[in-house]
DNA sequence: CGCGGTAATGATAACCATTATCAAGTAAAC
DNA sequence: GTTTACTTGATAATGGTTATCATTACCGCG
């Protein structure tokens, strides 16, 4: 589906790694250490682009992992309040979920229509002339995404 | 909940209104009259930013129409794949939907995340920016959008 | 004008992602 | 080791959306 190469234990974005990062930030907050939530950690670690709760519950549930469903939607939803996944809603229903970056560096997505593939693209300047409403508007701007929609290469 | 300030009938934006251009498009492709469709397509033309399906269904319901939440979504769907809607997720699990003015005129959302108002803002740089990246990216792009989440000036 | 074919309707059941519940398990403090 | 209360995983509940289906109503045709 999504286009995985490798399967990188963890990617080294130039500063630390965003696997090392979640556990500091994890601690930090005095949550008790547990085995569903590191699960859960490095399999978001270990990931390309977005992925729903049930694709992470299902991929771990097939390395062997026993871990509960309602588990990657608590810890999803931990990660999330804490700043640490990004959620991308591609409009079918299903929330994503991808680990944030501690640069700051984010990218946003290409949804296909017809396939429904998610690919991710990144651009400074569409970055700029967001950051610049969000300044202009009476509103505290948080974050944001962009989904561009349409056919992917293979679908066209 | 929304502040929709006046319940206009219609929205002339210098050219044909909407609801004309929707219910010539709804003829020529063929499909039979029926007064479920007209009056979901009025409550469009008369909304000032998205609603979702429930909330059109109860609007209606309330003004007396009889009509059920299947005819609404069936509708709401009907116009989408014309493109005569335009479908926000706003990322609390519902679809919104707003009409899709014929001119090519359209904005985007800040969406407060603590009390889930919806405004609307509009930005010409945010859209060449876009445009520039669609032309880039190796993927046919036929819409987009934008919505940047925070607190609105009431929750900040 | 009435008829027939069939698109469209509305009530309701089914679906499915997500959330809440709860008894059992387990990490950390003492 | 014991205690405390945070976590877990299974499962029930929730709620938006979609599918089903018998009935209704639009519209071309005779």
């Amino acid at each position: 589906m999504s286009s995985q190469h490798a399967h990188s234990h963890d990617h080294d974005h130039g500063g630390e790694s965003w696997d090392a990062h979640a556990t500091v930030a994890l601690a930090r907050k005095g949550t008790r250490r547990s085995s569903a939530r590191d699960t859960v950690v490095a399999a978001l670690a270990g990931q390309e682009c977005c992925a729903s709760a049930q694709e992470i519950h299902s991929r771990l549930r097939s390395d062997g992992s026993t871990i509960g469903i309602a588990s990657v939607y608590r810890t999803l939803e931990l990660l999330h309040g804490m700043g640490l996944v990004t959620r991308i809603d591609t409009g079918d229903g299903v929330a994503r979920f991808e680990p944030t970056h501690p640069d700051g560096a984010h990218h946003h997505h290409l949804v296909c229509t017809t396939c429904g593939a998610v690919e991710a693209f990144q651009d400074d300047a569409l970055e700029e002339a967001i950051h610049r409403v969000a300044d202009r508007v009476d509103f505290r701007v948080d974050a944001h995404d962009v989904a561009l929609r349409g056919a992917c290469r293979a679908c066209r």
